[in-house]
DNA sequence: AATATCATTATGTCTATACATAAGAGGATA
DNA sequence: TATCCTCTTATGTATAGACATAATGATATT
C-alpha cells in the first residue's frame, strides 16, 4: 500500500525548503498563503506555520502580516561558531592539556580597558595572564580583565589551577559577547610565551562579556603560529 | 487596575530564563513539567511548550521525554558570525566599493583542490583572481575556484564588472559553507596587490560551499593588514 | 543475575477553533 | 494631492484535547 503517512510540519519545511530551492519559488517571490498550503498538505494551518517559522528563522523567507511570505532576496548567511573552552580545543585535537598562570594583579582599569568595559573612573579590575600547552606545546597566551565589581568572588579565587575561562563559566554561565579576530604580528611577549620569532603572524581573537548589561570581563587570546579556527553554516 | 495581560509564550521563556540566570534552577537541575508550568502561569501546556522549545534550541536547557527538563551543564555558546557580501563590508564602512578582476582561467583541478573539494580526478574548475578595493585603497584579495560541473553556467560568466561571490548567490542562493580563519605572512603575490610588506601578518578566510551535498567552490580571501571580524552572541 | 515485557510518564506533535495584530487597499474628506 | 478612516487579509498567538514516542522503572521470566 502506498498508504502515506501524515504530513508532519518537519515534511512541509523540507519540501518548501526543496521548491525554494528548485526555484519554484524564486527569490522574492510570493509564497502561497498558510491557508492554501495547509489545504494543499491537508495539514493543519498552525502546522504550516510552524513550518514556515522555522525557514524565517533560517533567514530563508520573509514573513509580513496582510503581505504574506516571500523567499528571502539576501538569504542572510549566518555561520554559527561554536565558542568552547580552551581545555576542550586542545583535548578535541587528542593533545595533553596543561594550564599554567603567569601573573595575577589587581590593579585600577588602564584608560582603554575602561572604554572597552564602559567601566566607571577608577574601576578595580582583575588582570590576569595565562598559558595554554598542547602536549606542553604552547597552544595559547591569554591576557584577560575582569571587573571585580561584577564577579566580587573573583578576588578570592586563584587561578594558579583552574582557568579563568572556565572559573567564569561556572560564576557568570549566561552572558553576551562580542567577537574580534584579528592576525598580529608577534611582539616580544608573545614571541617569548608561544616560542616564535618576533612578528610571527598570529591569529588573535577578543571577547568582552557582559551579564545583563553589565561588563564582565576582556580577554584578548593569542594562539600559537599556524592556528586555524573552524565554524560551519 | 492591577488587571495584567495574558501570559504568552515570550512571557514563560523570559520568567523561565530569569531564574535559570538568577540560579533558582541551577545547572544541571530539573524544571518542573510543562504540566506544572503551565499550571504555575495559568496558561495552556502547548504555550509552555513552546517556550522551552525555544530555550532548548537556544541551548539553555536539555530536554529529553520521560525524563524531563534540566538546565544545561555546559551551556553551548555559540556565537553568529553574519556572512557578508565584500561589498558589503566595505559599504558598511561609508567607503566607496571597486572590484577589479585579475586573472580569469579554465583548468583542471589541482590535486589540492579535488582533495579539499571532493571532486574527481580531472574535474574542471574555473579559476578566479580577483580584488576589491575600499577608497581605492587595497580591501581584500580573492583566490577562488569553482566547480564547473556544478555551475555549467559559470562558464558565460564573464566576472568583469560582478564579482564571483555576488554572481554565485544569485545562481546558489542557498548553500552550506565550512569556514577557516587563520593568520598568515604575506607572500610575493599577496604583498604586492595588499601593497603591504611581505610576511606582514594577513587574516585570511577559506571558505568551502555545497549545494545538495554538491561542492560548489572553494574561496581563499585575504585582508588588508590590520582586518578586523566581528562577531557577537 | 540477566533478560524480556509492560505500564507509566514527560515531551513531541497535530488539530480545530478563536481572537489579536500589522499592514495593505480603497474610499471619503479636506 | 494629501490625509484620515475603515475594511480586509495574512500572519501571530493561545487553547483544549488528542495521540505519538522515547525513556524509565517495575515486574515477570529465564
Amino acid at each position: 500500500m502506498t498508504e502515506r503517512a501524515k504530513i508532519g510540519f518537519q515534511d512541509v519545511r523540507d519540501v518548501v525548503l526543496e521548491r525554494i530551492q528548485n526555484r519554484v519559488w524564486s527569490q522574492g517571490d510570493l509564497l502561497p498563503t498558510e491557508q492554501e498550503l495547509a489545504e494543499e498538505f491537508g495539514c493543519a494551518r498552525a502546522t504550516v506555520n510552524r513550518a514556515l517559522r522555522e525557514l524565517a528563522d533560517r533567514g530563508i523567507i520573509d514573513r509580513k502580516r496582510k503581505s504574506g511570505t516571500r523567499v528571502a532576496v539576501s538569504p542572510v548567511k549566518q555561520a554559527k561558531l561554536e565558542i568552547v573552552l580552551t581545555r576542550q580545543l586542545v583535548e578535541d585535537r587528542n593533545a595533553n592539556y596543561r594550564y599554567a598562570l603567569v601573573e595575577r594583579k589587581e590593579e585600577t582599569a588602564p584608560g582603554w580597558l575602561a572604554s572597552q568595559l564602559d567601566l566607571p573612573m577608577g574601576a578595580k579590575v582583575l588582570h590576569l595572564r595565562a598559558m595554554h600547552y598542547a602536549d606542553n606545546q604552547p597552544f595559547q597566551y591569554e591576557d584577560r580583565w575582569i571587573n571585580i565589581a561584577a564577579v566580587p568572588k573573583v578576588v578570592d579565587a586563584d587561578f594558579t589551577t583552574v582557568g579563568p575561562n572556565e572559573w567564569l563559566l561556572g560564576e557568570v554561565p549566561f552572558s553576551n559577547a562580542e567577537l574580534t579576530f584579528a592576525a598580529v604580528p608577534a611582539d616580544d611577549e608573545l614571541s617569548d610565551y608561544l616560542a616564535c620569532a618576533k612578528a610571527t603572524p598570529l591569529f588573535q581573537m577578543e571577547r568582552t562579556t557582559w551579564f545583563r548589561s553589565q561588563p564582565v570581563t576582556f580577554v584578548r587570546m593569542s594562539f600559537h603560529p599556524g592556528y586555524q579556527m573552524r565554524s560551519q553554516y
